[in-house]
DNA sequence: TCTGGGGTCCTAGGACCC
DNA sequence: TCTGGGGTCCTAGGACCC
């Protein structure tokens, strides 16, 4: 169906850092992340709390990234952790030192805080016979200098060497697979469930065995021309893939289409509409705070906000204009949920997205506006910003953050990483 | 059967313009 | 004035990733 002679042949590396927070909060504490039992939660105070992240060894206990706190066995030799985000960029940039001796920075790429991936095509000859020999030296220098452990995936390209990664690496001794368009029929179409492969979840999975097709192999063999009819073009990159196809390429850095700004949470108790006000007012305050930091204006802001029944209200709002001032993202906001929310329900869930960016520098003051007022507020917009920059989110903060419905301190507390 | 919070992308339908 | 086609923007909703 395919011809793999057209296809990309590189040396793609994939390298996932194992249960990363779990493994670094270890180290910290001088243990061994082999052999230590220990969960890295949200937070260690509220037994709901959810696991981030969990050694090996406690995993075989039944506790997973997911698990709730409560959940966790109650027995001395397990350690119950709250996460020290620093450390881990720390830790995460340290080694991303380490694989950027092996290659060009443009034939990197940071895929999250724990995975990336390296095109060593150019490069692998000047330090090895192999691919697979330099992923074995970059495994061992990794653990050498930070003592964590990783598991490489090698491909072709950029998908199989993902799908090594995930399928065969992360749960191999040694923890280095490769694989080239040669394994696809032994490695690729035995894979089942079909949520077990990169891009297609749970959902995707009941239609596609609606269908018929249970693992990759029917998924490779289906008439793309279904694929495409019933799933867009979603369908036809599943097929390809299917067929360990994939053209992507690290130095064609992608730009983001839609780069959004985004802030959710569960809230901990049943919220009045009117508490929901005070919660909202300090997310938005929050994103446009970041969103001044990236020289942007918003031309589209999301929100909603979802009652502890699961009914949802939400919607989006675009001015042409742009805006990065959070009073009038809040006048939008809260003038739209006053129609479309239910006033008299309890509510567990707000969350507000910017999105539609423009570069501040657009900024236009309107004829309407006062010139005068603009300006000040940009002035305490500006004062704010670099009070926050340097002394944390909580050196600033609206009277009605001392209310009862605020969530800031909570907050503050998870990313500092520790409770004041 | 899927935490919580931060992201990205796709599609369909309607409005509007040329 | 009517009809049709093409393009773009906006909104709602869905899906997936770490």
């Amino acid at each position: 169906m395919y011809d793999y002679y057209i296809c990309p042949h590189r040396h793609i590396l994939c390298v996932d850092l194992k249960s990363f927070f779990a493994s670094v909060s270890c180290i910290l504490k001088g243990l061994d992340p082999k052999t230590t039992k220990l969960a890295v939660v949200g937070d260690t105070k509220s037994i709901g709390s959810v696991v981030l992240a969990a050694t090996p060894e406690l995993k075989k206990l039944g506790v997973r990234t997911g698990s709730r706190l409560f959940e966790i066995p109650n027995r001395r030799d397990i350690y119950i952790i709250n996460p020290s985000m620093k450390t881990y960029l720390d830790y995460s940039s340290k080694i991303t030192e380490v694989a950027l001796q092996y290659t060009a920075p443009e034939d990197f790429h940071q895929y999250s805080i724990d995975e990336f991936f390296m095109d060593v095509t150019n490069s692998f000859h000047l330090f090895a016979a192999s691919p697979y020999e330099l992923a074995a030296r970059l495994h061992r220098e990794i653990h050498e200098e930070t003592k964590v452990d990783s598991a490489i995936g090698i491909g072709e390209n950029m998908l199989l060497s993902k799908l090594a990664l995930d399928i065969e690496a992360k749960k191999m001794e040694g923890g280095i697979a490769e694989w080239r368009y040669h394994d696809v029929p032994e490695k690729l179409w035995p894979i089942t469930p079909l949520k077990a492969f990169w891009g297609i979840n749970r959902r995707s999975e009941v239609k596609l065995n609606e269908r018929g097709i249970f693992n990759i192999g029917d998924l490779a063999h289906y008439n793309p021309a279904y694929l495409k009819r019933d799933f867009g073009i979603i369908g036809i990159d599943w097929h390809l893939h299917a067929n360990g196809i994939d053209f992507s390429v690290i130095r064609e850095k992608h730009e983001a289409h839609s780069p959004s700004i985004a802030k959710s949470q569960i809230l901990m108790r049943d919220y009045t509409f009117e508490e929901v006000y005070v919660v909202l007012f300090e997310q938005i305050d929050e994103v446009a705070h970041r969103l001044r930091l990236a020289h942007r204006l918003a031309r589209t802001v999301q929100f909603s906000v979802g009652t502890k029944d699961g009914e949802v209200f939400r919607k989006q709002h675009t001015i042409k204009e742009g805006t990065n001032n959070e009073n009038e993202m809040m006048k939008i906001v809260w003038g739209h949920l006053r129609h479309i929310a239910e006033p008299h329900a309890l509510y567990r869930t707000i969350s507000v997205s910017l999105t539609n960016f423009i570069p501040d520098s657009a900024r236009q003051v309107s004829l309407f506006e006062d010139m005068e007022k603009v300006l000040k507020e940009e002035a305490l917009m500006k004062t704010v910003d670099e009070l926050k920059v340097k002394y944390g989110q909580l050196a600033v903060m609206r009277a009605l953050s001392r209310t009862d419905a605020s969530t800031l301190k909570l907050r503050e507390g998870l990313i500092a990483g520790h409770k004041r």
